[in-house]
DNA sequence: TTGTACGCGTTATCAG
DNA sequence: CTGATAACGCGTACAA
């Protein structure tokens, strides 16, 4: 790889000129200008991120960590797209690093991000507790916004939406539609959402005075397989249902596809209700879709407050003093016999 | 943040030996290795990663570029979290940059990578064509491998499956069980993979002597909205079928979502195939399970691979070696008071 | 066993 | 307008 140094010396003029005409920032005059740009294409020159991102501490790009348990799985894959459009919409990368199984990977793969100098850091945390993330933003000066969770000192940095009343309300829903046998999925019990989701259901249900029966609360883990296996558990132990309420659209596929397999029709026979507000979700009841989360809100909110942390101004604008952009303006306008 | 000098003034030794410490590289004394580490505790030392790579031209991390308009769909999340899992096996950060919207976008997002000094590329490729896949693979010096495509001149970088042999196989089981008019809902008509995939349907329907009837075909664009109009566009235009065929999972779920809203059950009613073999894949038939796209193999495939391709031996063993990871060990050992 | 000095590729601060 | 030169933080021959 041809260095700035190559490029200067290929132009007759120095390193720091380079830089200028790359940065745009100082004066230029236009000849040396174009002589660069001509050493630059001579030599076929790439800035360097790192050595830059070194020197300036700044990197042009928005770091998210999650757990690599919630990749597979539509809800993820819908914050991360609609997340990465956004990013997208203000001129920089989004670059996912995995937080793989522990509070420690977490905290390692936020310091990775901070050491590439990233602008800001979404974290959509498994591990980490309220307590450690509280510490973290403190000791951290770039801008960091917590998805999914109630930060006590720190409000300002979370965006998080009532799973508890999502629940509470969907399962009124069913309850007001006459159904008294509403079985429920719940997600990874150590997820503070899915005990969420559980206390709004046993909340409604208590509400309605109905009895809470812990033979229709299944325990599942998020995926499809566990839908699967809750509605086949169900039907072994002949728990009498007329409704299904999943922790996540995921489940709900599954249990779906089981229902399906037992000849039993959905919604005909038995309600079945996902929780996401996404693409996928095929089952909300159309008169429910209020009890949806919103999900694409909530991480629009999150690019938003990430932005207003930015210290403002230098969003698109700085677009095309990005070397890399002037140096592939210049060899887009140059005549296309290579491509 | 303090640095390395920091930390060699603080143990009254140089950076030089600071760095032996933390690199495992080189002799050092079992006294002042004490005392460096107490110094590293001391100033709450972490290596800058920026830093380090820059001077070393290596990062112990895996990259992957995938364009966003595929972040949602339950197919990326499932490559995703696949390859996730593997590097961590190995022991490195698996990071995801986006590719957005064209070949140049993708180019610099593999560019970012390379700067980034990633030690391999995965290339879930969307607008490069084989041919420039094929020059920059020539070009670079990093191992990079693409998924789901056939490259001309470096098939060993390239790891895919045979699409129209799969859409071959799921329209002739489908002929097979005495279908006649199976409707095919296509994917994007610009990726390689849904034309593979339509000419795979139409051949088998020739090869049993039916009529390839455009009237069935309808276009789709991945998404389960598009299999909602999909069943929408066939009901109302009251083409007749007992079978369809999606040109992946999230259109399968999205005919379902529509098929069961116009009161037509599946599959007692009408057959619905999906493709992909992944998780939430509810709706392949059981003994279509060979029609299915080995997803989680082709992934394993791509990382073993990168494995071979990235000059060996210096797998796990090194882990321990990463400074970050001895620094945090001597954390660990210390009195847990603090957390 | 330890320290010195230079290189990695940029940016930024000064003079000129 | 342009060119030295010092950071940026770390790795590493080469000396000591």
């Amino acid at each position: 790889m041809s260095t700035m140094q190559d490029v200067a010396k290929k132009a007759g003029v120095s390193k720091a000129t380079v830089s200028r005409v790359l940065s745009g920032k100082g004066y230029v005059s236009e000849a040396t200008r174009q002589q660069v740009f001509a050493a630059i294409e001579a030599a076929g020159y790439r800035p360097n991120l790192l050595a830059r991102n070194l020197a300036t501490s700044k990197s042009q790009c928005i770091g998210m960590v999650v757990t690599n348990t919630l990749y597979s799985g539509s809800y993820f894959s819908e914050i991360l797209s609609q997340a990465a459009k956004k990013v997208e919409e203000i001129g920089r990368q989004l670059i996912l690093v995995d937080g793989k199984h522990s509070a420690q990977q977490e905290r390692e793969a936020i310091e990775f991000l901070l050491d590439l100098r990233c602008d800001a850091i979404i974290l959509y945390p498994r591990y980490l507790t309220i307590d450690e993330m509280d510490e973290i933003i403190e000791q951290t000066t770039q801008p960091i916004v917590v998805v999914n969770r109630r930060l006590r000192k720190h409000p300002s940095h979370a965006v998080f939406c009532d799973h508890k009343k999502s629940a509470y309300n969907a399962t009124l829903a069913l309850i007001e539609r006459g159904h008294r046998h509403i079985a429920f999925i719940t997600g990874s019990l150590d997820s503070p959402t899915a005990l969420e989701r559980l206390n709004g259901y046993k909340q409604a249900i208590g509400h309605a005075n109905l009895p809470v029966e812990p033979q229709r609360i299944i325990e599942g883990k998020w995926t499809p397989a566990c839908g699967v296996n809750a509605i086949t558990s169900l039907l072994e132990r002949r728990v009498p249902f007329s409704a299904v309420i999943a922790s996540n659209d995921d489940m709900a596929i599954g249990a779906l596809k089981q229902l399906t397999r037992a000849g039993i029709s959905v919604p005909q026979q038995v309600s079945l209700l996902g929780f996401d507000d996404i693409p996928v979700a095929p089952f909300l009841l159309p008169a429910l879709s209020s009890v949806k989360d919103p999900v694409t809100d909530m991480i629009h909110e999150v690019i938003n407050r990430l932005i207003s942390m930015l210290d403002g101004g230098n969003m698109l604008p700085q677009k095309a003093l990005i070397s890399g952009l002037v140096l592939r303006e210049s060899v887009a306008n140059a005549p296309d016999t290579e491509r």
